[in-house]
DNA sequence: AGGAAATGAATGAACGTTCATTCCGTTAAT
DNA sequence: ATTAACGGAATGAACGTTCATTCATTTCCT
């Protein structure tokens, strides 16, 4: 096994883990089992379990980040808009399994650093200025935009819970009427 | 102070700190500072650190429960029903400031027990049988009762934890329009 | 005074982290 | 071609710390 791909699996291995059980509740000795190497070898790694949380939050923040940002169609209507960021949440979600959920559950958690927390700012200002043009174009629904970010990213991470618990099948039909019904709770009904 | 206020305070006390840090964060010398008692004291009302926190999810789940249940309108439109709901909803957490995140953030925790497990599961079934009765009346979208639950709960949870962050204001107009909006995300739109 | 309630220091188990040791691939010498 | 020496990578037992829990003692109330 490379260097790289060890680094990788403790961070694979450590993602299901705190996605799975939360961080304060996934022991090192666990994640290194998980992944297939000693204790130790993890602090070749990473300085110390806050340093490879924040690590993997970092990187899959960005990623989720960069997932909306490529190829968004800033010319195009609002509403192909949302299905862009739409079709980069599932698609962020099919390639990362738990990195989603994980971000979720830890993205208020007390051992960010700044640089974690700043990180998912960025991500929220990219939604909230996607909010904020289609409200101007009354095209979005009058309510904050934290609000509707919260509607979008709640109802959506509720529902990849049911999926990858196994109790949602996930084929195309379910999730062209996920996002109908997302695209319904946050447009302008006039 | 009385006995059952003493019981009642380190359940309060116990349930904003869960709620805030999580059941693995949170110390039982935490609780017992934050109520004002001894850590001892704890194990007089509580037989060990699992016990009470089922004991707080069963509590309030089944008080959230019984709040959705009272004066359920059966015999009024879906959209009165649903309106039932989301005003029990915002009730529930008004009395309750910390439980349903709380609920929300242990519901599915390795420590819970089965009684736990089976008032939850009673919970998703009442609001399971609205989204059925409403889907056979055409008049809800057809998505999998599951899906239409997280969405409705998933949003409606990272809504009020805006709300407890103090980032939005909880006047009428709000939670009219997020009614509105949730409303929107599980009708039908024939 | 007597008995129940409350306490918080003491305990042992489990945690994150360290580090002396082992392992193993590469290089160099024969 | 074989072997010896080397050095970074990996290890997991051991360390100090923190936790849940206990219990000898104190406090409170009747």
């Amino acid at each position: 096994m490379t260097i790289q791909n060890k680094r990788e699996n403790i961070m694979t291995s450590a993602l299901a883990l705190f996605a799975e059980r939360g961080f304060d509740a996934t022991t090192v000795p666990m994640i290194a089992t998980s992944a297939n190497v000693g204790a130790g070898t993890i602090y070749r790694y990473f300085e110390n379990k806050e340093v490879l949380v924040n690590t993997l939050f970092q990187d899959y923040v960005r990623t989720f980040t960069k997932t909306i940002e490529d190829q968004f169609p800033f010319q195009q209507s609002v509403r192909q808009q949302f299905h862009h960021i739409f079709k980069a949440m599932i698609l962020f979600t099919n390639q990362n399994e738990h990195a989603l959920y994980f971000i979720k559950k830890h993205s208020a958690a007390h051992f960010l650093d700044s640089q974690s927390q700043e990180d998912f700012t960025q991500l929220l200002n990219l939604l909230r200025s996607f909010f904020d043009t289609g409200k101007e174009q009354s095209i979005i629904r009058n309510l904050p935009s934290e609000a509707l970010i919260a509607i979008l990213y709640g109802a959506f991470i509720e529902l990849q819970n049911l999926v990858r618990a196994g109790e949602l099948q996930p084929d195309p039909e379910l999730f062209t009427g996920i996002e109908n019904s997302l695209w319904d709770s946050v447009r302008s009904h006039s």
